[in-house]
DNA sequence: GTCTATAAGATGATAGAC
DNA sequence: GTCTATCATCTTATAGAC
């Protein structure tokens, strides 16, 4: 990880602040205040905004392979593998101070983002959807799910699908509804 | 409407700031230029930002009301109203500049909203999902929709995929992800 | 790496004239 | 209703000392 130099701090805060307030919901200001640091050491760590955005979605994406990759070898049942992934989802966002996905909030703000973070964040998306649809289609051999067509579309539905049940659950400040969402995902691939 | 006079205008232009930057990604100078007006003109109309927030999730509200009122009145077939429902949020979507939803762009800014703002947006939520609830009630009263439990929760299910679907959808720039998603949605009702 | 100092511009907002 | 003028504050960012 990167969490005792100030570096990782840095990227830390801010990564929370995306999440909770948003790209423009929070400034430089914000990260040394609560650091205790000047915001002339922060442009030290990232000259721009724009590095720091990039640099936070580089992190995240490191994090998904490193957790993807432990689940792959600690769980091989299919279904058992999705509930996991979206125990992770969870636990990353509402169950951890009401945050939002960090890719979901950069996605919503894209048009006030530089192009390279933009990019970084579909790159992310893309890494997600990738595995689950392995997940999906392993699944579907085994007989454990049941779907039409690539498993590419039902991996965009179940990621899509997760996406709003956190959106609405966020607002509401109510994991019920996460968690009510993710039985009727789960049951719409095993009918 | 609200398109004539300048308070209209400015309600129109705030509204596809919001959707299409967030809350925190325009500014009043943004709405004084873009009309040709002076920003203390706009402070005339709209004293507080928290102010013009207000107005625009009430003009939402007001609209979504009558347009599902239309809609109620020219269709009757449950499976049909559901369809024009997304056909509607669609279009004033994606299909409209590559906007996102009001209600979800200023959910996923909770945290930075004046607190009258964020219960609007949970009210216009509700209303949306009680209208749902009603039309998959209806549906599976008919046989056309399949579900367990409670309507409310259908509901739910149904409109939270559609934003997920949306965030995806306009992350990517690609209708047809929304497309394939509605497809999913509708299938995963009538198993 | 962190600081002080500073910059140029943006931001939400108000007072008061026309 | 719209303007000019002005506000205090915030925002991202840089230069240069320690």
């Amino acid at each position: 990880m990167s969490e005792r130099d100030t570096r990782g701090e840095l990227l830390d805060l801010a990564e929370k602040l995306v999440r909770t307030r948003g790209y423009n919901g929070f400034s430089y200001r914000d990260l040394a205040g609560q650091i205790g640091i000047k915001t002339a050491s922060v442009h030290y760590h990232f000259p721009t905004k724009g590095d720091l955005g990039e640099a936070m979605v580089e992190n995240e994406r490191e994090l998904f392979a490193r957790n993807l990759a432990r689940l792959d070898a600690e769980e091989k049942d299919p279904q058992r593998r999705l509930e996991r992934f979206i125990q992770l989802f969870q636990a990353s966002t509402i169950g951890c101070d009401n945050r939002m996905c960090l890719g979901a909030m950069l996605a919503v703000e894209q048009e006030t983002l530089p192009e390279p973070v933009r990019r970084a964040v579909l790159r992310l998306f893309e890494h997600n959807e990738a595995w689950l649809a392995k997940v999906l289609e392993e699944g579907r051999e085994q007989q454990t799910f049941r779907f039409k067509g690539p498993a590419d579309g039902a991996a965009r539905f179940v990621f899509s699908a997760l996406e709003g049940a956190l959106l609405m659950a966020r607002a509401f400040r109510d994991v019920g509804r996460f968690e009510a969402a993710t039985r009727w995902i789960i049951e719409s691939l095993s009918d």
